[in-house]
DNA sequence: GAGTGGTCTAGACCACTCC
DNA sequence: GAGTGGTCTAGACCACTCC
C-alpha cells in the first residue's frame, strides 16, 4: 500500500509496486494490468498519480499502452549496452550465466591532470566450467575522487559497486564514441580466435550524478559480444 | 498561438512552438526559458499542458529542468545516431553542411510476408562543391503500410519525411544491432578508400508510434562517419 | 519572501476498442 | 454502450533557489 506521509512521492511508491508485480510474475508478459480507474480505487490516489507511475514504467520498457484496450506488460529488450556492469549482469542472468572478471593489470599512473588508477580487465560470463570472454575493458579512475581505490580486488566486485558503496558516487551516464578496429595479437590471444577480424571498440567518459567525470574507459568487444541499441528517432 | 479547436493536442502545438523558438535562436543555449506560470498566461492553458510539452522537450534533449531555478535550453549531444535523417540533418547543420542523398537502387521485392520497397541510398554531406559520403543505407519498407511509396524521389526528400507527410506515420524508435565488418569492393568504391579497413554496420527495425515495424534497415558507416552514443547506466 | 519547478487532487470530455 | 487510455482544466501545497 501507499504511504501518503512518506517523503517518497506516491507515484514512485506505486511505480515500485507495479514493477515488483511485473518482475515477480504477478503480471505476466503480454497481460493487461488493471486499468487506471481500477488502480484509482485500489490505491486511493488520483489518475494523475497513476498515470505518472505508468508513464515511467513505459519509459523503463516494462509496459506498453494500448489506447482503448489497456496497458500491457511488455518486457522489451532495453538499451542493452552490455559494456557496463549492470547491463553485463542482466545479460548473464538472462542466459543463466555468471558474470566474471579477470584483472590483467592494475597500476597507478600520472596523467597531465593528476594521478589515476589504470585498470585492465577481461570480462565475460561463466556457465558451469566454461567461461566465455566478452570484453576487454581499460579504465582510468581519478584518485583525487577515489583515494585508495587501487586497494580493492576488482575480480570480486565491480568497479561501479565499489564506487557506490565505498565512495558514495554513482556512475550515471556515459558518452561513448564507437569505432571499428582490427584485432591484434593481444585480442586474438585473449578472446581466442584466429584470422584478421574486425571488432568494435567503445571509448569515452563515464559521469556521476553531478556531471563529474568518474572514469575514462575503453572497451573492446570480442567476437562473442553483442552490442545492441534502442534509440528514439 | 495555440488553436484549441484543432485536432492536434495543445501540448504538441506548444511543444512545436517552443522547439522552433530554440532552433531559431529565440531561446539560446544556457538561457532560462519563460517559467511555467508565465507560459500559462502567454498561451492561456493550464500548467499540466505546459508541463507535458516541456517534459517531451526534455526527452528530446533540448531542455533541462532546474528545480527552483527554471528550465534551461541545453542542446546536449543527443543519443547522436547520425544513422537517421533527423540526426543527419542536425549533424550537417552543426558543421554548416548540406545533407545529400543518392539513390543507388530502388525496387519492389517479395519477402515471406508481403511486398517491400528495397531502397539503397548513399548519404552524406556537401559543403560548397565537395561531398563527403558517410553512410550506405539499405531500407526495406512494407508496401502494405505505404502503398505507392516507391513512386517518390528519395534523393530529394528523406524517407521519414515522406512517411510523415504522405502516410501520417511517424517513425519513433529503432532497435539496432551493431556489428563490425570488413569493407568490401563496393564500400571501397563508394566511400573512396583503399586497403582493408573495418567498418561499423547497424541493422535492425524502425517502429512507429504504435510499435508497428515501419522499416527494416541496414546502415554501413563509412570511414568518415562518427558514431556516438550517450547512455544511462 | 518571491519565484521556480515537483507533486497531487477532483473533476471533465474525448477517441479508441470490443461487443 | 461500456470500458479503456488521451487530453485538459482549475485549483492546492510543497521543496528548492536566490536575494
Amino acid at each position: 500500500m501507499l504511504n501518503k506521509h512518506e517523503s517518497v512521492p506516491l507515484y514512485v511508491q506505486l511505480q515500485n509496486i507495479i514493477r515488483d508485480d511485473i518482475i515477480c510474475g504477478k503480471y505476466k508478459e503480454g497481460e493487461i494490468i488493471p486499468s487506471e480507474t481500477e488502480m484509482m480505487k485500489t490505491y486511493d490516489v488520483t489518475r494523475t498519480t497513476i498515470r505518472k507511475a505508468i508513464a515511467n514504467l513505459v519509459d523503463e520498457a516494462l509496459l506498453i499502452k494500448l489506447h482503448g484496450k489497456g496497458t500491457m506488460v511488455c518486457l522489451r529488450e532495453m538499451k542493452q549496452n552490455i559494456w557496463n556492469f549492470s547491463g553485463f549482469t542482466d545479460y548473464a542472468r538472462k542466459k543463466n550465466e555468471i558474470p566474471v572478471s579477470q584483472v590483467l593489470n592494475k597500476e597507478i599512473i600520472s596523467l597531465n591532470n593528476g594521478q589515476f588508477m589504470k585498470l585492465i580487465r577481461l570480462r565475460g560470463t561463466r556457465r558451469e566450467t566454461h567461461t566465455k570472454w566478452l570484453t576487454l575493458d581499460t579504465s582510468y579512475v581519478p584518485l583525487a575522487l577515489f583515494p585508495g581505490i587501487d586497494q580493492y580486488d576488482f575480480s570480486e566486485q565491480s568497479l561501479y559497486n565499489i564506487m557506490n558503496q565505498n565512495y558514495n558516487i554513482y556512475p550515471q551516464h556515459a558518452t561513448l564514441g564507437i569505432h571499428p578496429i582490427l584485432g591484434d595479437k593481444r585480442t586474438k590471444q585473449l578472446f581466442g580466435y584466429e584470422g584478421d577480424i574486425p571488432l568494435i571498440m567503445a571509448e569515452g567518459s563515464v559521469h556521476g550524478e553531478d556531471g563529474t567525470e568518474v572514469e575514462k574507459v575503453e572497451v573492446i568487444y570480442g567476437p562473442n559480444a553483442e552490442f545492441k541499441v534502442v534509440t528514439h528517432i
